[in-house]
Order: C-alpha cells, then sequence, then structure tokens
RNA sequence: GGCCCGUUGGUGAAAUGGUUAACACACUGCCCUCUCAAGGCAGCAUUCAUGGGUUCAAGUCCCAUACGGGUCACCA
C-alpha cells in the first residue's frame, strides 16, 4: 500500500490538491513591503491586555505598510471555547479602534476572500493538507493510547532521554501502510503526526525580528497535527493557514518561540516560504509574594482589556501607554511631535523590548491625564458623557441636561499652556467634581475645624461676594474680609507667629471652599463660585449652617 | 530534567568598546500658590545579576554560574 493509498483511506473526500488552493489564494497584490498581519485569538473570553497589544502592533505594522490586518478565530479546541466570546472579542477591539481590514466580523459574519477566517470552518482545507503530508511522508497515524504515551514517558524518565514521540520511541512511524490501514479498518481511534525529518544532533536558525538570529536544535519530535477528531492543534493550523491568508509576520507572544522549529519543518514539508516570526515579551506583574509573573486574567483585573474601558480610560491614553513600552524610541519621539498622533509614529521591531514588561499603571494614569489635558472641553464632555450612558445612567441623564454648565465646568483651567491634570479617566469626573451638581451636593462631609464659622460666611456673601467681580477684585475683597476676622494676609508674618492669627489666607479659602464644595481641594475657586451662581452660594450657606450647628 | 529566551534604579528604558550611566514615570524635599493639579529647583544606580577572561579601555565582546520567564498536551 502506497502512501496515497493510505491518505486516500483516511481522506476519502478529499478532491482537491493543495495546489488547487494555491491557486484560490492568490499572491496578494500589495505594494512592495506591505506587510499583511493577523490577530487569531481563541474564543475563550475577553481579550487580555497583552493580546490587545500583540493585535495594536500586528495593526499598526500593517497599516505603516499600506498592508492588511485580518481577524482569525482559532476555534480549534471545542473545550476551552467559549458561546458568544467572538462577539466579546470584536467588541474590545472596535472599543479600543483597532479595524479590521478583512476576517471575522461579527459572530457569523466575516468579510475578505481568503476566508473562511474561523477555523472551525476550514476543515476540508485542513484535511486536503494533511492528506498531501502523509502522500508525501510527511505525515501518518498514531494508534498510541494514553497509557502508551504514559509509559513512553515513565521509560523516558528512568533513562533520562528526552521527553517526547520521536525517534525509536516513536511506536507506529515505522509500521508498515498495511498494518495501519488495518488498524484504521478496526476502527481504533488515531492521530495524525508529523514524521519528523529532523535531527536533534543538527541546528536550525531563524531571524526573529525581534530578537534577531534564534539557533535551536532541529525538531525531530512527531508531534500531533490533527487530534484523533480529525480537528488540528495550532501546529498544524496556523502553518496552512498563515500561508494561505499570505500572511508575512507572524507577531505573537514569546511562549512560541520554543515550537518555532516545528512550524518551520511545516512549512518546509509544505514547501512553503518561510514568514518572518516576531514574538513579544510578555506583560508581567508582580504578586503578593513579590514574584514576577504574567498578568493572568483569573487574577488581576487589569489583565482585561474591558477594565480599562469600564474605569474610563480613554482609548486613545491606553495605546499611547501600550506604545511607549512597546517601542522604547516611541516616549522621545513624542516629546519631539507634540502635535504628531500616534499614526505618524513608524514601527520598528528592533525597538521592542526582549524581556517582559511589568505593568505600570502609574506610567499609564500619567499619560491619560496629559492626554485628557490637552482634550477640549467639548471633546471631553463628549467623552465623559458616553462612558456615563454605559456605566452610570443616572449621571448621565444630569450631564445630558446640564451640557453648557458642564462644558464650562470643564474649561476651567483647561485652554492654558499648563492645563489642569487631574483627571486620569472618564470615570474620575465624577469622583473630582460631583460636588458641582445640586443633585450629588446632598451633604457636608468634612471635619470641622476651629476657624471654620458661619458667621464670617455669611459675612462675606452678602457683604463682599460679588459675581461680577474679577479676579483681582474678587481675591482684593477676600483679603479684606480676612483682615476684619484676623487671617493674616502675609504669609512669611503668619509663619513667623501662628498664634497671632486665625490663621491665614489659605484658611478663609479653605472655609470658602469647604462650605460651598464641601471638599478642600477643588479647581480654581474663583471660577468654581463664578459657575455655582448665586443661588446655589445661598443654599449652600443654609445647608452649612446646619451642619455647624448639629 | 532537556531545550530556548531574558537580566541596566521602585517602573519603563537610553547608551558605534572610549570622559561624571540619557530621558520619562513614581517617590522624597524645598520654592511658588487660595487648596489641589500644574510649574520651578534639588535629591534618588559609588555602578549595569555574580564571577572570571579578552582589551590601553567593557553595561557593551567571550566563558561559566545564579536568578526570572517560556516550552516539552489529542490547549492555544
Amino acid at each position: 500500500m502506497t502512501n496515497k493509498d493510505l491518505a486516500s483511506l483516511i481522506y476519502p473526500d478529499v478532491t482537491k490538491t493543495i495546489e488547487d488552493y494555491e491557486r484560490i489564494y492568490p499572491q496578494r497584490q500589495l505594494k512592495e513591503g506591505a506587510i499583511v498581519t493577523r490577530f487569531a485569538p481563541s474564543p475563550t473570553g475577553f481579550v487580555h491586555l497583552g493580546s490587545l497589544r500583540t493585535s495594536f502592533i500586528a495593526k499598526k505594522v500593517a497599516e505603516d505598510t499600506c498592508g492588511i490586518f485580518y481577524l482569525r478565530i482559532e476555534d480549534t479546541d471545542e473545550k476551552r471555547s467559549i458561546e458568544n466570546s467572538v462577539q466579546g472579542i470584536i467588541d474590545d477591539l472596535t472599543n479600543f479602534n483597532i479595524n479590521i481590514d478583512e476576517g471575522v466580523t461579527s459572530q457569523i459574519e466575516e468579510k475578505g476572500i481568503y476566508g473562511p477566517y474561523t477555523q472551525t470552518k476550514r476543515q476540508e482545507i485542513y484535511d486536503t493538507f494533511a492528506y498531501y503530508l502523509i502522500e508525501n511522508d510527511f505525515a501518518y497515524p498514531c494508534f498510541c493510547t494514553e497509557e502508551e504515551l504514559e509509559n513512553i514517558r515513565k521509560r523516558q524518565e528512568v533513562r533520562k532521554d528526552r521527553i517526547g514521540y520521536y525517534g525509536d520511541y516513536a511506536k507506529y512511524r515505522n509500521i508498515s501502510n498495511d498494518e495501519k490501514a488495518s488498524l484504521i479498518k478496526k476502527n481504533i481511534p488515531y492521530v495524525i503526526r508529523l514524521k519528523s525529518h529532523g535531527d536533534f544532533e543538527k541546528k536550525v536558525s531563524f531571524i526573529d525580528a525581534v530578537r534577531g538570529k534564534i539557533e535551536f536544535p532541529e525538531n525531530d519530535m512527531d508531534t500531533i497535527l490533527i487530534k484523533s477528531d480529525k480537528i488540528p492543534v495550532y501546529h498544524f493550523a496556523h502553518v496552512v493557514d498563515d500561508h494561505l491568508m499570505r500572511t508575512t509576520h507572524i507577531i505573537r507572544g514569546e511562549e512560541w518561540i520554543s515550537s518555532t522549529p516545528v512550524h518551520i519543518e511545516l512549512f518546509n514539508a509544505f514547501n512553503f516560504p518561510i514568514p518572518i516570526f516576531c514574538h513579544l515579551g510578555l506583560i508581567m506583574k508582580i504578586d503578593e509574594n513579590g514574584i514576577r509573573r504574567k498578568l493572568s486574567k483569573r487574577k488581576d483585573p487589569e489583565a482585561a482589556v474591558s477594565f480599562y474601558h469600564k474605569e474610563g480610560y480613554p482609548v486613545e491614553a491606553l495605546k499611547l501607554y501600550l506604545m511607549t513600552i512597546s517601542n522604547s524610541n516611541f516616549e522621545i519621539w513624542m516629546e519631539n511631535n507634540p502635535n504628531k498622533s500616534i499614526n505618524d509614529f513608524k514601527f520598528d521591531f528592533k525597538k521592542i523590548s526582549e524581556s517582559g514588561t511589568l505593568f505600570d499603571i502609574n506610567k499609564l494614569i500619567n499619560i491619560s491625564k496629559v492626554y485628557i489635558s490637552k482634550l477640549s472641553a467639548n471633546t471631553l464632555y463628549d467623552d465623559i458623557l458616553l462612558y456615563n450612558k454605559e456605566y452610570d445612567k443616572d449621571f448621565y441623564e444630569l450631564l445630558k441636561n446640564n451640557k453648557e454648565y458642564t462644558i464650562s465646568l470643564l474649561n476651567i483651567e483647561r485652554n492654558i499652556p499648563r492645563p489642569r491634570k487631574d483627571i486620569s479617566c472618564y470615570k474620575d469626573f465624577k469622583k473630582e467634581l460631583g460636588f458641582m451638581y445640586d443633585e450629588l451636593f446632598l451633604s457636608h462631609d468634612f471635619l470641622l475645624k476651629d476657624f471654620y464659622s458661619y458667621e464670617i460666611l455669611e459675612d462675606y456673601v452678602k457683604n463682599y461676594y460679588n459675581i461680577e467681580d474679577d479676579k483681582d477684585l474678587w481675591f482684593s475683597k477676600i483679603k479684606e474680609l480676612g483682615i476684619k476676622y484676623n487671617f493674616c494676609t502675609d504669609n512669611k508674618a503668619y509663619k513667623e507667629d501662628p498664634s497671632l492669627y486665625k490663621g491665614n489666607i489659605s484658611s478663609l479659602c479653605e472655609l470658602i471652599r469647604v462650605a460651598f464644595t464641601s471638599r478642600t481641594n477643588t479647581p480654581d475657586l474663583y471660577e468654581i463660585l463664578k459657575l455655582l451662581n448665586i443661588d446655589t452660594i445661598n443654599k449652600r450657606l443654609q445647608m452649612f449652617k446646619e451642619y455647624m450647628n448639629k
């Protein structure tokens, strides 16, 4: 029995050849240097920050070179697949403005001529390519049971041999095709394994776009390519799909480095050109025990991309953060090009850090604060509105009904050379400035200090405050009031002997601030009072009185 | 255990083999200021995981060791 007979026995329905598929999925007609990349997640839940970074980089390099970025769903493991999670992945990408050129676009739809882009829909293709491998002596059926494999492993442990299915340990590698055929006809379950032609004593090397040359012993493991249910494993599907979809750069996590020799052996077996591999370092975190480990979707809320959406970090800010940890020259480039966007930056594989990066929320917060501080009040209003529409309906209504007021509020200390940086995410807005809305200013909640006095405050509102005053006049009146009640207007004098005074001007301002905002720190007090309006001020004055008398 | 990748301050990191190891974030102190944010100034690695070697000269090249990570599934 020939290899071809065996292949036909296993795959009786295969009618096409791999050459047919070469014609069905022709070379892409793209301009010189165009890079084709993909994001190929398993539908096991939502997108991990590390995956977001991978897809972001993949998208970026495709865009930079007028190439293609597509989404492929790797759902070959039924056990791990979670229903409807494809939509979750698409939503996460959409939320972060990572738009795909082709591939899966919804739970049921896709676009592009290199599809299907969902692996479980590509069975016919995989069958054909597996047929080819068997026919050409690169693969064979293996009938090992779990127990047999376990025994092999135990023997290898005793002999201190390398663990795995290879060489003389590969029990079914060299039995005749007739024997294989008869086992198949007896309905003995089997998998298809690679028939490795590699030699562990020899070296293969490949150029990794991030790390440069990486050298390995050749692969000599007869790894499983096709599971007993005829569904391929990653190694096989990756090689077939990425070739047929004409991917030029395989951008993936560094956990794949070790299996790259298997992939190279497969590319060679099919006579496919070998794409460029780009293995990215992982995003890490220091856990409670001080140990550096991969950011985990289960244990770390910040691992899930949806977390950033819920907190209200601007998409752009997260992108800026991902870019600063991905390309080491990005931050300096930004500094030198303050008016350019991330799209103008040319991504460079050589500037990717080789080691795993510790996730740094402080850096993200800072980037986000700077980003938000540069937004116009109108844009920020829209963003905050949109955020609350999804996460805080009541506040959303409040913001919607007070548009002009909110924009004025957001404008305080904004359109100036050194704008205020107190908001790091949209969620912060309510926390920081909610007191500006009567609906949220329900009660005073602060510790009373000796110099807090209703009388002074009443005097201030009745006799010193005028909404028409400009800022200088406003402040000189506060000073006047201060002198009347023995608040020191000279900071140096006050520092010399505080006991002579009730407090200094800061103290007086604190009293006013606390009474009308219930906070000890707010944006510019003059602007705040002006915006609050005299009615609100009087209302809060009464509330303050009640609070003092409690 | 085998194989592979990595290791510069609290964090991200820069540095054709060549003076005092950039910069950013964080932190600390001071100044300014009605508070906070911002801003200004200053501080923060006696040294690039450790030990050898090559060299007039090493963070940079070589070797060994240590540590961290990955991988060795009918998971991806």
